[in-house]
DNA sequence: GTCCAATTTGTACAACTGTACAAATTGGAG
DNA sequence: CTCCAATTTGTACAGTTGTACAAATTGGAC
């Protein structure tokens, strides 16, 4: 009668994780929502952390995957500003767009690690740093090539605010909505990337003038 | 011998609930950290979500009222750019530094905002909820008259794009120094407020002229 | 000193957690 | 059909959770 077992729990796992957290999802809950026993969690993946460690790798692999070839595609761009636009969407778009067949969406997965990431969860943080992503280095090589002259600093923290606002356009939505008093569907996630890009294209343009003075302290 | 109990159970729960959110934080930690016993959290708030409640307020007034004060002096500035950067580090400063007597500072407190808005537990979101920030709406007008002709889809993005890496940079410090091999430094908190200004000023300033199309998609 | 309300402690409770493992079920190979 | 390994179920376990409440302790008013 059952498909596939294994695939419907690592989905569920996805989503229930995506919503609540790591530590707020229990085994059953996860079984529950596939029609299945906690048993066979166990089974399939051993311990809650080995199966996380099995999405996170399961999703994270692709989406560099994706990364890079979207990369690479707008390295070709000679126009330094229309590339810097190109190497922002490539790596944002893989974020929110499905990179595997039959999952439920990068945007699914991408809210995952965004929770994650701000649990702090001891198992959680071991396989992040174990899957620390060298992609995001190659990034900044490619980002620091359009803007000529920017410090690094400059460019590592505007790299670390373009993660910030992806993660929270994802955690978050509703904010957007309820902020513009309902005229600005913070779910529409295809404005979302527009968006994300549109802003941090700004802010790494600005760094080719490095002359800006902070007002005080 | 105990000075004031109730004063040290906020603080050293506001302290946990930072580090590792509300579901992983158990009552006994918090009890144990300030060298009581369980039975004095009951006794002094009457629930877990109700001395969230009292934290949350705890906070959050002073910090909006300081948001407010600085915003008030910001608008008296009347050169559109050198306003919206006064606007933005009224936002952003309170955050990052202490708003009243004898807390942690702020940075603390605003970590564990951004980790409760990450776990989306039905306690906290009901609590950030009812303590919607109004002044959020302020800001969002004094932005929109530094950038005029900017949309309103534009403002409230961006506005969104500012909490989220304000809250990035204080969930994942560690990331900055690891991405720049370890020649930026991700914990100091000044550099994160000058850079969180700096790129967010571009970002909006950017939305001066509205004449930029996106590539494709 | 006495007294009494405020505070703090200790303990008990039912519910839930991750994990382990024996028993039952399944489904394809021979 | 038989057989057997893979899978799924059911259940048990020790540990932890938030909450409730009686008992002990504190500390200032008189």
């Amino acid at each position: 009668m059952r498909q596939n077992l294994r695939e419907a729990l690592l989905r569920n796992a996805v989503t229930l994780f995506s919503r609540s957290g790591y530590n707020a999802v229990s085994l059953r809950d996860i079984a529950k929502a596939s029609g299945a026993n906690v048993g066979s969690l166990t089974y399939h993946f051993g311990s809650k952390a080995k199966l996380l460690r099995e999405v996170y790798e399961r999703h994270t692999v692709p989406m560099n995957a994706r990364r890079r070839e979207l990369l690479g595609e707008a390295l070709r761009i000679s126009d330094a500003d229309q590339r810097l636009m190109a190497i922002l969407r490539a790596y944002v778009v893989p974020a929110f767009v499905s990179s595997s067949e039959g999952d439920g969406g990068g945007a699914e997965f991408t809210r995952m690690r965004a929770v994650l990431s701000a649990e702090g969860n001891p198992d959680a943080q071991a396989i992040i740093a174990d899957a620390f992503d060298e992609t995001s280095r190659a990034f900044i090589k490619a980002l620091a090539d359009c803007v000529p002259g920017a410090s690094l600093s400059g460019l590592v923290w505007r790299s670390q605010f373009l993660l910030g606002s992806l993660y929270y356009a994802l955690i978050n939505p509703d904010r957007v909505t309820r902020l513009s008093g309902g005229a600005v569907d913070g779910n529409d996630r295809e404005a979302a990337v527009n968006q994300i890009v549109e802003a941090s294209y700004a802010s790494f343009r600005n760094l080719r003038v490095e002359a800006r003075q902070y007002a005080a302290t």
